[in-house]
This record gives structure tokens, sequence and C-alpha cells, in this order.
DNA sequence: GTCTATACACAGATAGAC
DNA sequence: GTCTATCTGTGTATAGAC
């Protein structure tokens, strides 16, 4: 019944990967409940599951179109189809809603980035499958990545260290592929931690400008090469650098 | 007295940079009162120039914040130091605000972009050249470039398809550049609209994620090279690729 | 668990004195 | 030109019936 944990995201389209991130969403949504169930004033597992989905689906929905703080909850209470006194009912105030909704899916995509990394690969098979499986969630999840980017500075001081501290860790696992590269003398050396956020810019901008990739045609499956190939040309050292440089 | 009109941006660091900007601003300025002049009820130019600049300010100040809907009118009286009454004499509504000051830098930041192309330029020179300028400006303007970027979608449709135009106009010039270069055997080909979305990506980065690059300590001008170099190894064709070929 | 009705704080905006 | 005082709508949040 339930879906197996994947342990080969290398090589997947987006297509077959989509089918793969159901393992994610479910353990997901059982996090997030129990995580927040002291704020959840209603009782029954199945009612809070089926609609804590429907007000994170909606808020997502009028948050990415007009921002949070511009969303009142009348308009949630008319998305959703429940009345103002029932959302109540799973969140303790407007703001606690939009620390939930953060926390939702943040978790869950550490977790991924973490599995997708395979001790005995090659650095630049890892590199690469995390640009993929980083793109492909985003996709997956678009509106939550763009919701989270966006809002982000409307969070108080300690969820947004909390915010902070899980960019800079993400950032760490492609600084760690960079380094272990430059030793195995497959990447050129220079300021990893620097090339790690332009790599991080490219991958954010799927989600941030979506209508841009959308307009230009472009699937989720060519920018990931795109990006790709941008990157080996940056980092990887040439294959005959050694025998060119012994020539001139 | 008027500062000059540069016509060489070229090869400056940022510290250089920083006197030519004067030129804009000041044009810049202006052209924003004459453009929005029947919405402003205050008659005295000198009076207009100094308090509208202060609101701008204390605008992008609480904007970046907190947001520009969170930012209520009376944030914005206690930040100017002008009564609610004396502001609306400036503009017509909290909307009308966003808009001028979305309109503001935008058409002077269109004008430096065409300003830095030299038409007898090498497309390489000019594309170095367009990357230091756009980030350079969004160094000198960091809250105006963090500000229009996230509150973008808070603009109605009209306005909004302003900004979109104007992003795509900028996008054009990239493009231009690269198919140049390609024509004239020094750029690869390939999507130039996609590598250009990388580019901006970026380039948009550094005013995004200033805290990131302020705790890494590295400056604009590591960045701009950087971003150059990152650039460079992705577009140009390497000098011996023929006789590489030709030799395998 | 969900509803309707309502409290009451605060928003944007303006009138009219100075 | 700028102020103070105030209008009116809307915001978040809750109380209490069902």
């Amino acid at each position: 019944m339930e879906p197996e944990k994947p342990h080969k995201i290398k090589g997947m389209n987006y297509s077959e990967f989509q089918k793969v991130i159901q393992y994610y969403r479910k353990s997901n949504a059982k996090e997030a409940i129990s995580e927040n169930r002291k704020d959840i004033r209603v009782k029954k597992e199945k009612t809070v599951t089926k609609n804590l989905q429907r007000i994170f689906e909606s808020t997502l929905k009028i948050g990415n179109k007009k921002g949070f703080q511009a969303m009142s909850m009348r308009d949630l209470s008319e998305e959703t189809g429940l009345s103002m006194g029932a959302l109540y009912a799973y969140f303790t105030s407007k703001e606690n809603l939009l620390v939930m909704l953060q926390r939702n899916g943040r978790d869950s995509f550490q977790k991924i980035l973490e599995d997708c990394i395979e001790e005995e690969s090659a650095p630049l098979d890892n590199l690469r499958n995390l640009i993929k499986t980083h793109l492909f969630m985003s996709e997956a999840m678009q509106p939550w990545f763009y919701f989270t980017y966006m809002e982000g500075k409307n969070l108080k001081k300690p969820e947004r260290k909390v915010a902070v501290d899980h960019e800079m860790h993400s950032d760490g696992i492609i600084i760690k592929l960079l380094t272990q590269g430059e030793e195995e003398g497959v990447f050129k050396s220079g300021n990893h931690a620097l090339t790690t956020a332009l790599i991080k810019s490219m991958l954010n901008d799927w989600y941030l400008k979506r209508w841009k990739y959308a307009k230009m045609k472009v699937s989720v499956d060519d920018y990931a090469e795109q990006v790709i190939s941008f990157v080996e040309s940056f980092c990887l050292i040439p294959e005959d650098a050694e025998i060119i440089q012994a020539e001139g």
C-alpha cells in the first residue's frame, strides 16, 4: 500500500519523478499535522488531514496571487468553503497559519535533498542528481516554493532563523560536493560558496519566473539540462587541459 | 554643475561607478516628478523634490522590512515626519504611491542598460560591460530593486504588463548580444533566450540574497567577476577548439 | 465540528482649521 | 503646505447556538 522510498532518482526525467514524489508527499502531510497538533482544536484525524490540506492549498492560491498579508480570512473562508469560525479550529492565528505552512514543506524538502546524494557516487553524478531533484521538487510543488520564497521576510525572528538555517544547510550540501570534486581532481578550485550561491539562483529562478519559462516553452527537463551544462562548463576541469598546457 | 553623461562604464570598478551614477539619479528624480505631476497637489518644485524623495526612501525602508501591504500610512507618516494629511498631497492613494515608486527607477534603469552597449564594441566586451552595469546599479539602488521584485505581483494588470515588458526588453538586449556573438563565431550556438534567463537569475540574486553575500564577505566586484567567468565558460567557444577537433 | 453574529482595533482616506 | 480630528470600511478573532 505505502509507496516505497525511492533509492534511485538518478537518470529519471520529470514524468518518472512525479510518481516517486508521492512517497514524500504522504510522509510530509502526516508530519505537518503531528508537529502542529497542539494548535489544532479538531480531534478527528481524517477531518484534519482533509481540511488542513484544503486550507494550505487555498492559502497558497490566494497568497501567491496577492500576497499573504493582503489575503483576508474572509478570502480564505470563501476559497476553502469553511466558515471563519471553522478555520480558527485549525490554527490559532493568521501568523500561526503562515508558520505551519512554511514548516510544512521544508523538512521533507531537506530530507529529499539529502536522500538524493549517494556517498559511493562520483561528485559530478551527485551534483547532476541534486540539480535535477531540486528542480523536479520545485516543479511538483511550485506554489509552495514560490510562497515560501516571497513570504519569508514576513516571518518573525525565530522562524526566520529556521528558514535561513535550512537554506545554508542545503547550500552546504553543494559546497561539500564541489570540495570533494576538487580533491578528486575533477572540479576546478575556487570560491565554492560563491559558486553554490550562483547555482542556487538558477535553481530558484525556475519557480520564481515560471511565466517566463512557460512563454519560451521550456520544460523542466530542458531547464535541468541547461543548468547542468552551465555548471559543468564552469566547474569541470577540461579533460585535455594537461595536454594543451603541455603543448603550449 | 550638472554631472556629465558617462560614455565609458567599461573597465570601471564599483567605487568609480558610484561617482558616475549621480547623473542618472538626478535625471531620474526629475522624470519621476514630471511624469506624475497631475497626481501631486503641491505646487512648489523644491518642496516636491525634497519630500517625495523622503517618501520614497521611507516606503522602501518600511516596505522591504515588512512588505508594502503591511505598511500602514501611519507607519509612513511616522517614518517621514509628515502627517497623514500632508502625505496625501503627494499621491492620490496608497496604490498610486506604489505605481509611482515602481515607475520611478525603471525608466532610468532601462536607459542606463541601453547606454552601456557600444555598437562598435565586440559582443563579449558589451556582455561583460552589461553584467557589471547591472550589478553596480542594483548595488547602488538595492532597496528599490528588492522592493520592485518583491512587490511586482501587487500591481494591477496594466502596470504589471509594463513591468513585464521592461523585463523582456532588457532580456532582449542580452539575447541580441549572444546572437551577434554567435554570428561572429565567438559564442556557441544554443537557446539564447534560456541562457539569458539564467544570466538574469544570477544578476538578480545579488540584490535578492544580499544577506548571504554579506555573510560570505563577497563584494560586488568579486561577484561581477565570478558571474562573468561563469558566463564566459559557458558561452565562449574555446580558442583552440578547432585545433583539438582537427587533432582528434 | 461547523455555523452565524458580533466585538473592537485599525486600515485608508478626507475635511477644514491654521 | 501641513496639521488635527474624524469618517467609514475592513481586518482578525471569538462567543455561543446548533
